[in-house]
DNA sequence: CGTATGACCATGC
DNA sequence: GGCATGGCCATAC
């Protein structure tokens, strides 16, 4: 996959808000095959040396256990933008997760919609 | 070409 | 819950 391919990823990361997190996994959905997770993660580590704009928000990527995969410098991004850690480092995905995109917006994108459970849903609810 | 490696993940013990 | 395994797939050498 070449550079320039990564941009749909990078469209649907600049869709998470501050104050959410999504998991690589729920990104490759979004994006919709053939990306996989992999690529994602693939796509978030070209970032280390090319700088797209407008910028990435790379640090709400994280993995499907709630925890960053690149060590404290994420996990503290995230902290400042209000996410909540316990002491493992791990995040509640149920508090902080990401739901998904508008539908409207992915609709007019050619992405697909994240789908949730409405027990999910009413989780996010109490919060 | 084969092999190794990676910001992954679901499953099973 | 941790740990191993297999699947996944692009990239680099």
């Amino acid at each position: 996959m070449s550079e320039r391919a990564y941009e749909p990823i990078y469209a649907v990361v600049r869709q998470i808000p501050p104050g959410r997190v999504a998991t690589y996994g729920q990104v490759a959905t979004v994006v919709g095959p053939p990306v996989t997770a992999q690529q994602v993660g693939e796509a978030m580590a070209a970032l280390r040396e090319h700088h797209p704009q407008p910028p990435v928000p790379w640090q709400r990527v994280i993995n499907a256990q709630g925890r960053v995969s690149t060590g404290q410098q994420q996990q503290q991004l995230l902290q400042q933008e209000g996410v909540h850690f316990n002491a493992r480092g791990v995040t509640d995905l149920h508090r902080f997760g990401w739901t998904g995109p508008d539908p409207a917006w992915a609709a007019a994108h050619g992405f697909r919609p994240l789908s949730t459970s409405p027990a999910e849903k009413s989780q996010l609810d109490l919060f």
